[in-house]
RNA sequence: GCUGGCAUAGCUCAGUUGGCUAGAGCAGCUGUUUUGUAAACAGCAGGUCGGGGGUUCGAGUCCCUUUGCCAGCUCCA
C-alpha cells in the first residue's frame, strides 16, 4: 500500500509542507501520514488551526495570538469576550468535526509584511505576532473562510485531522509576561489514528490513578486541612512511618560520608537576612514577624544557621572540607496558585547540608556529592539528568566570582564525562548550581537535588579558617540537597511506585491475617518480633471473613501479607503472599525473619 | 498572584426547572458466624450540603463575598 504524503523533510531536518512544496519543489524525503515525531508535529499544528477556525465560527469576536505544538500536544491562545469553560470544549470539538466534513483543503499564499500589517491592522494580537517576525514576506494559510498568519507547516487538507481531543482550557499571559493581559488557552492532542489517541487518553487515566494526592489520601499517608491553611502538609501515622524510614536511611548514609548533624533555629532576626541578602533577593518568599519590637524572619533556607555554627569555634584548614547536615524545616511563601499536593507546599523539610571547603577542594567535593546523589537515585530506580544554572538577575557578588564558581561546577562534571544541560539565569541568588532532575514513570521532570557553589555568603558573614601558612582565609560553601525535600521526594516516590513502596520504606511492611481467633496470639508474637527489628506490621484480626481480610490487606499495597492458621501455628511457619514476586509460598518463622532483615538492609545507601 | 472551573458523611459519588424529614456504596461501630487465600449475614451510627451574607413564603440548588481544591499561566525543593 502506498503511503500518503503528509509533508516532506528537508535535508536540514526542517519540514516542508505540500503547499510549500508545490511552489518551491518537493524534497526527496517524504513524511508519511503516521505517528512519527515529524508527522505529529504537522498534524497537531494543523489541528490547532482547525480548533481556531471552530472557535472563530462559534465566537465571532475571537482574536488569535499563537498556536504552537508543544510536548504534550498543541494549544492556541486567543481573546474572546465570552467565558469559555470545560463544557464548551465539547461544543468546539463538534464544530471541528463539522468543519472536517466540509472537506476543506488547506491553502497557502504569501504576502509582504507591509500587506500583512495592513491586513491585520484591526487585530492587535496578530500585529504583536507580526512584530516578532523579522522576515519581509509572511505566509497566510487558508481553509474555507478561515485565514491565519502562520509559517506552517500544515497537512494538505482537514481530512487528516480526525483523531484529536481538546484536553483543557486555561488562562495564559500574553507572551508569558505576568504583568500582561491574560488570554484564553485551549490545549489539545492529536494523532494520526484513532487507536493512538485512545491509548494516549488511557495513559492519562493511568497517570491519574498514581497521582500522589489520590494515593496519599487513600493510603492515609498525609493530608491538608482547609481550616489550617493552604500548602501546609500534615503527616498521618502511615506517612510519618514512611518518612521516618527514609530519614533514618539517609541519616546513616550521611554519617557514613562524614557529615556532622547540626541544627539551627527556625527563626532569626531580620538583620541576619539583610546581611545574607535574603531580605533583598528572597524577601517576597519570606514570612516576617515581630518580637519585642524587633523584626524577625522565619527561615526559608538553612545556610545562615550553619554559618553561625561554623563561626562559633575556630576552624583550621585541617577541618576542611567540613560537612554540616540538617533536616531543615523551611517556610517559603509560594503563590497560592502554584501549590500542588506535596510537590509544592509552603512548609517543607530539606535534606540540607553545607560543606565548607577551600576553592581547590570544590571539584572533589562536588564530585563526591554527585556520587551521593547517584547512589540515592539508583536505590530508588530513578532516572535523572543534571543541569547547571548560571547567574540570575537578582544576585549578590561580582561577576568574576560567579564565573569562577560556575566554571568549577562545569569542570567537575566535564572532567568526569557526566552530561549536563545549561539553564541560563536559573541559579540561586548567592551562587550557581547543579540541579538534579528526576524523570518519573510518566516522563515528567522534577527538580529535587541541588548542588550550589557559594563564594558570597562566606564573605558577607566573614567566615574564616586558619590556613597552612597561618593566615586567615575564606572558605567556599557548597550548599546541597540530595532528595531536595522530603515532601516532594515522597510525592515522586509515591507516583513512581504507584504506592507499592520497596520493603525498606513501606509504611506497613507486613500484614498478618490470622484465620481465626485461635491464631491471633501467634500473629501478635510475630508482630513483636518484627517490632524489635524495626519492621512495621499490622494484624487483620477483625470479625470479617477470611477472604475479605485478605482482600483488604492486599489493597494496602504492603510488600507481604502473611496468612496464619493451624498449620502455621503448629509448624512455626508463615504462608506468604509476596507482592513483588506476585506469588504465594510458605516459609519457616526463621526463614521469614532472615528474608525480612535482608530486605531491610537493601535500604542501605 | 492571574484566568477558568469545582466544593454534599472519613472516602467515592446521587440529589429533577428552588418545594416534604438530604440518599447510596465503601470505611466505622454492634451482634450472629470462626473462616485456608481478593467482598459472610443482620443492625446501628454518621451531614450547620466548605464559612459568612443576601434574594425568596421556601435555598444543597439563585446572587455576593470568603476559604480551600482542580487545570493551566507566572515562579520554584
Amino acid at each position: 500500500m502506498e503511503q500518503e504524503v503528509l509533508a516532506y523533510l528537508n535535508s536540514d531536518g526542517t519540514i516542508v509542507d505540500t503547499q510549500t512544496a508545490a511552489q518551491s519543489g518537493e524534497p526527496e524525503t517524504i513524511i508519511p501520514f503516521d505517528n512519527s515525531e515529524k508527522a505529529l508535529e504537522v498534524i497537531r499544528h494543523s489541528t490547532a488551526h482547525l480548533m481556531a477556525q471552530a472557535i472563530k465560527e462559534l465566537y465571532p469576536d475571537a482574536q488569535f495570538f499563537v498556536g504552537p505544538v508543544v510536548d504534550e500536544g498543541f494549544y492556541y491562545d486567543f481573546r474572546v469576550s465570552e467565558k469559555i469553560g470545560e463544557e464548551d470544549l465539547k461544543k468546539i470539538e463538534k464544530k471541528m468535526k463539522d468543519l472536517i466534513k466540509k472537506k476543506y483543503k488547506i491553502e497557502k499564499y504569501e504576502i509582504s509584511k507591509a500587506e500583512a500589517l495592513e491586513k491585520f491592522s484591526q487585530d492587535d494580537l496578530k500585529l504583536a505576532v507580526l512584530s516578532r517576525i523579522p522576515d519581509e514576506t509572511v505566509s497566510i494559510y487558508k481553509q474555507g473562510e478561515f485565514e491565519d498568519l502562520c509559517r506552517g507547516p500544515h497537512v494538505p487538507a482537514l481530512r487528516y485531522l480526525h483523531n484529536f481531543k481538546l484536553t483543557r482550557v486555561a488562562g495564559a499571559y500574553l507572551g508569558g509576561d505576568e504583568n500582561a493581559e491574560m488570554l484564553t488557552r485551549i490545549y489539545g492532542i492529536a494523532f494520526a489514528d484513532k487507536a493512538s489517541l485512545k491509548a494516549h487518553m488511557l495513559m492519562i487515566e493511568e497517570a491519574k490513578k498514581r497521582d500522589h494526592r489520590k494515593l496519599g489520601t487513600e493510603m492515609e499517608l498525609f493530608m491538608f486541612d482547609e481550616a489550617s491553611g493552604a500548602g501546609l502538609p500534615f503527616w498521618m501515622p502511615k506517612g510519618a512511618r514512611l518518612r521516618s524510614k527514609l530519614e533514618d536511611i539517609l541519616t546513616s548514609s550521611h554519617r557514613r560520608r562524614g557529615y556532622e548533624p547540626v541544627r539551627g533555629p527556625e527563626i532569626l532576626r531580620a538583620d541576619m537576612w539583610r546581611t545574607s541578602g535574603h531580605y533583598a533577593c528572597y524577601g517576597e518568599n519570606m514570612y516576617l514577624t515581630e518580637i519585642d519590637g524587633q523584626e524577625y524572619g522565619i527561615k526559608p533556607m538553612n545556610c545562615i544557621g550553619h554559618i553561625q555554627i561554623f563561626k562559633q569555634t575556630g576552624k583550621s584548614y585541617r577541618d576542611l572540607p567540613l560537612k554540616y547536615f540538617e533536616y531543615g524545616v523551611v517556610h517559603r511563601h509560594e503563590k497560592s496558585g502554584v501549590l500542588h499536593g506535596l510537590l509544592r507546599v509552603r512548609e517543607f523539610t530539606q535534606d540540607d547540608a553545607h560543606i565548607f571547603c577551600t576553592p581547590e577542594q570544590i571539584k572533589e567535593v562536588v564530585l563526591e556529592v554527585v556520587e551521593f546523589v547517584d547512589a540515592v537515585m539508583k536505590k530508588f530506580d530513578f532516572d535523572y539528568t543534571m543541569e547547571i544554572s548560571t547567574k540570575p538577575d537578582k544576585a549578590i557578588g561580582d561577576d568574576d566570582v560567579w564565573e569562577l564558581a560556575t566554571q568549577g561546577l562545569k569542570d567537575a562534571l566535564s572532567d568526569n564525562d557526566l552530561p549536563f544541560g545549561i539553564d541560563e539565569g536559573g541559579g540561586a541568588f548567592y551562587g550557581p548550581k547543579i540541579d538534579v532532575k528526576i524523570t518519573d514513570a510518566l516522563g515528567r521532570k522534577w527538580q529535587c537535588g541541588t548542588i550550589q557553589v557559594d563564594f558570597n555568603l562566606p564573605e558577607r558573614f566573614n567566615v574564616e579558617y586558619v590556613a597552612e601558612d597561618n593566615t586567615r582565609k575564606q572558605p567556599v560553601m557548597i550548599h546541597r540537597a540530595i532528595l531536595g525535600s522530603f515532601e516532594r521526594f515522597i510525592a515522586i516516590l509515591t507516583e513512581h511506585y504507584a504506592g507499592e513502596f520497596p520493603f525498606f520504606i513501606a509504611p506497613t511492611q507486613v500484614i498478618f491475617v490470622p484465620i481465626s481467633d485461635d491464631h491471633v496470639a501467634y500473629a501478635k508474637m510475630l508482630k513483636n518480633l518484627l517490632t524489635e527489628e524495626g519492621i512495621d506490621s499490622e494484624i487483620y484480626g477483625k470479625n470479617d471473613s477470611l477472604n475479605k481480610r485478605i482482600r483488604l490487606a492486599e489493597k494496602q499495597k504492603v510488600p507481604y501479607v502473611a496468612i496464619l492458621g493451624d498449620a502455621e501455628v503448629e509448624n512455626k511457619t508463615v504462608a506468604i503472599r509476596d507482592r513483588r514476586a506476585k506469588e504465594q509460598y510458605n516459609l519457616t518463622q526463621d526463614e521469614f525473619m532472615v528474608k525480612l532483615l535482608h530486605q531491610l538492609k537493601e535500604g542501605k545507601i
